[in-house]
DNA sequence: CTTTTTGCAAATCTTTTGCACTCTA
DNA sequence: TAGAGTGCAAAAGATTTGCAAAAAG
């Protein structure tokens, strides 16, 4: 569908770095905060090239990508398949979803609609159980 | 729910403005499309004062806001109830989307899942019907 | 070697803030 | 007249970019 003029991948000590982090993390960060981790880890990256890797992963479809309402991006290693998330709005705290009635009405939105390449993301929100007692 | 110590609202010759903009205007806007669009049509508004404007309607549910893939905000008038968006990724058009199974499935979450005040928005992006002609 | 990747610092861009001043109610 | 709203310009933040130096293949 689209010819992609794929660029090679240069295994770097950074990017490397930035793999281990995110391979062993479950939740979402932001560029920043990746940036703490490596630095934290004693891996010297600089921030932009943080941002230039995430980037790539990105577009390569290596990492989910969200929005924060504030309007920070965060990150995280895709995980199997497709899914959802259940974000705790007062944490960050951020669960995973199955969504199947979610599906099913995306794949007739594709089918009917007369759109193409229809994708879609569900973010659900709330105030997550250990919150409501904090 | 939230006991709201809700501000008083004056009707300033800016925010009369906005409104009318937002009144009459179907798609999403950006912060900065609705200042040009302010000055083009003769009204000296302030970017902040479009920003605090917004950001008091958000508050006070009587915008929608979504997020470009780039981070920037949009907003529009609240149309009818709540409802969710199919939104062009090579022109930006919005359609709205009613999803009956969407709504059912996340009434569900917000039942047993253990969270609070559950709130969930559906973004659908796809490639618009003349966009696949362009 | 050739080309991608880094690292900085400077530059962008959107959104927020501080504050004195101007209006609405 | 009290206090919300306004306009600037400056401040914040996140992300990007320009470029020369370093490193991967």
């Amino acid at each position: 569908m689209t010819p992609e003029p794929t660029a090679p991948v240069r295994m770097t000590r950074q990017r490397r770095a930035l793999d281990a982090i995110l391979e062993t993390t479950d939740g979402f960060l932001s560029a920043q905060d990746l940036h703490v981790r490596l630095r934290s880890g004693g891996d010297r990256v600089a921030l932009a090239t943080v941002y230039s890797q995430l980037a790539k992963m990105a577009e390569a479809g290596e990492v989910d990508q969200i929005r924060t309402e504030a309007g920070e991006a965060l990150y995280r290693r895709c995980r199997s398949e497709h899914h959802h998330h259940l974000r705790c709005r007062s944490c960050g705290l951020v669960e995973e979803l199955d969504a199947p009635a979610v599906e099913a009405w995306a794949g007739e939105v594709a089918r009917t609609s007369g759109w193409d390449e229809i994708a879609h993301s569900v973010e659900v929100t709330g105030i997550c159980p250990s919150c409501q007692r904090g």
